[in-house]
DNA sequence: ATGAAAGCGCTAACAT
DNA sequence: ATGTTAGCGCTTTCAT
């Protein structure tokens, strides 16, 4: 079995103590430069590393920092746990990822797993089914860090980390309307969810200040964000079964987009012919799909590294925090020919 | 300042020994049934959790392993990471994933690092720069537990996880020999990788099966696996160029396939009609793709559950480990319009 | 049936 | 300049 070196082993080969040895290595300019050198010396032969969990133990830290998102082969969550690694390696902490997979059960257990180990803090991204915020209301009051980014808690009042939803919604629906369409459907995720509302914010205003009429039965909420093939299914054919068909979608998340083009491409539904298409989605290969995807991407790295600084100054500040911020980034709209009027 | 109820809160509470309390909650038959009772439903009143930190403290290990991928933006490593985490989770593990972005001395790093967390174990799929393997051999050597998985070490005898890469890759070759192409141009990841010597012998053995002429011109290195967009570009556009131009490239990476149709689309060269195409990747949009992908999927979730569940047996087992298993699995060829002739 | 104390690896307060 | 020791949370051996 592979067993490690410790402090004690470098003491007793060298004929010191654990504390001169544990000085010498944090360079403790109390040592004396000869003991230092040959403990430091020593410590690289036998390729030494501090053992972290008894740190650990010592300061009362796991240096871990727990992470809930609906999935991670999502490419906006994908890119976003890029971001936290990104600057939790870096400040030394690592990184427990935890899955919802759009269940409110599932996320409630994934916290408390996440919390019997021991975390830091957490990084929150909350499942499309969560409508019960009470167990984060308890530990953000216990003083507890959390941030939280994408799907953000609308009433607790800590770091919130996202992209500028309505203006990304606004700005794909009004280049939808600028490129001839009318009946813009809007496919959405839940409604529990703050995004979901921004979104169809930003969906409604473009609508009103272009004088377009705003049909409510074009709003097609999926509960479980795309996870669920026939919920969309059904959506999508809700939708083409209309008297007066939309001759456009807009679709407001990352899984149901990829999801809905799939459908229409089993129904032999042409896009943008039958019906024209626009996304948020952050795959970085909608360019290649028939036709070439227009998207809003968000910039998840960012969100994902923003939250985590965020996150870190909480968890290392000597003070209770009470001040809290949002950050709120921008969106970008590519344009391709999912979009274009023929 | 968060701060979580230890054991001796719970003693003191209750006016009993740590010891009496620690029995208690793990249910030894010692203690009376009143006191177990009663240390049981405070502990639970608090919410009380056991500090893991301690308890690996305790028992040697951090129960902790270390995976290095070469990106986690990549649908087979995504979804082998998952597999990776499903095992894990279930034995009590947590995962710490490290990319080399196909750089050695990342990689290299990236082992350090781990170590240096005092993992228990490692799940490692080689860069495609990495031809030094001392650190694994050394590690492996003083009994470390090391399982590869992916891109695995010839010449270290320890547990192997992969895909059956030969029959993977023999098989969408001699399609695209079946289909009616004839001149088959072969874009892969570096020759340091196992995984391209195989599929470029499957290759090689299903042209000489069907008596098609192997041309050595027609085999492209890429030795950032599609990491570095001009060297793919460079390798296609020597393709492109050569006076018998193949009609057909076959991909054997995830990566390469996506940017081998970016870079096709750029030259407008079309596909299938200009240049047929065939590639490995676990993209779960290939379907999507103009024109539909031809693709050779991994069973990469399984393919990160064995190798999690072998590591965690070596990682557990009382004695020293010596016997070592390499384990392949089959791959799945979807045939569609990419690799049609028309 | 319960308590006292040692020990896991490390740091830091307290000797000397 | 260096050594001794306590303590972080927990389990476990040894007492009682």
């Amino acid at each position: 079995m592979f067993q490690a070196y410790t402090i004690k082993d470098i003491a007793k080969a060298l004929g010191l103590s654990t504390s001169t040895v544990s000085r010498a290595l944090n360079g403790s300019y109390e040592i004396g430069n000869e003991t230092k050198k040959l403990v430091l010396e020593y410590a690289e032969k036998i390729n030494y590393r501090p053992n972290p969990i008894a740190l650990s133990l010592k300061d009362q830290k796991s240096h871990s920092l727990g992470v809930v998102v609906a999935e991670v082969a999502n490419t906006y969550f994908s890119q976003a746990i890029n971001g936290i690694e990104s600057i939790a390696y870096n400040r030394g902490y690592h990184v427990i990822i935890t899955q919802t997979h759009e269940s409110a059960a599932r996320e409630s257990a994934n916290v408390q797993h996440l919390l019997s180990r021991h975390v830091d803090g957490l990084l929150v991204s909350l499942s499309s089914e969560t409508t019960d915020l009470t167990q984060y209301k308890y530990l953000h009051e216990k003083g507890f860090p959390i941030v939280f980014f994408d799907r953000v808690a609308a009433d607790i009042d800590t770091h919130k980390v996202t992209a500028d939803n309505y203006k990304g919604s606004f700005e794909a629906t009004e280049h939808l309307i600028n490129s001839g369409f009318m009946q813009i459907a809007h496919l959405t995720n839940s409604a529990n969810l703050m995004i979901s509302q921004k979104r169809l914010e930003g969906y409604k205003d473009a609508l009103e200040k272009h004088n377009v009429c705003y049909r409510p039965e074009l709003i097609k909420h999926c509960n479980h964000g795309g996870m669920i093939q026939e919920e969309v299914e059904e959506a999508i054919k809700e939708l083409l079964n209309l008297d007066e068909r939309p001759d456009a979608i807009f679709i407001a998340s990352d899984r149901l987009t990829t999801s809905c083009m799939a459908i229409l491409k089993k129904f032999k539904v042409k896009v943008p012919e039958d019906i024209a298409i626009s996304g948020f989605t952050n795959s970085d290969v909608a360019e290649l799909f028939d036709p070439p995807l227009t998207v809003v991407r968000q910039p998840a790295f960012q969100i994902g590294q923003i939250a985590t600084e965020m996150l870190i100054k909480v968890i290392e500040s000597k003070y209770p925090v009470t001040e809290f911020v949002t950050e709120t980034l921008d969106t970008v709209l590519i344009k391709r020919a999912s979009s274009e009027k023929v």
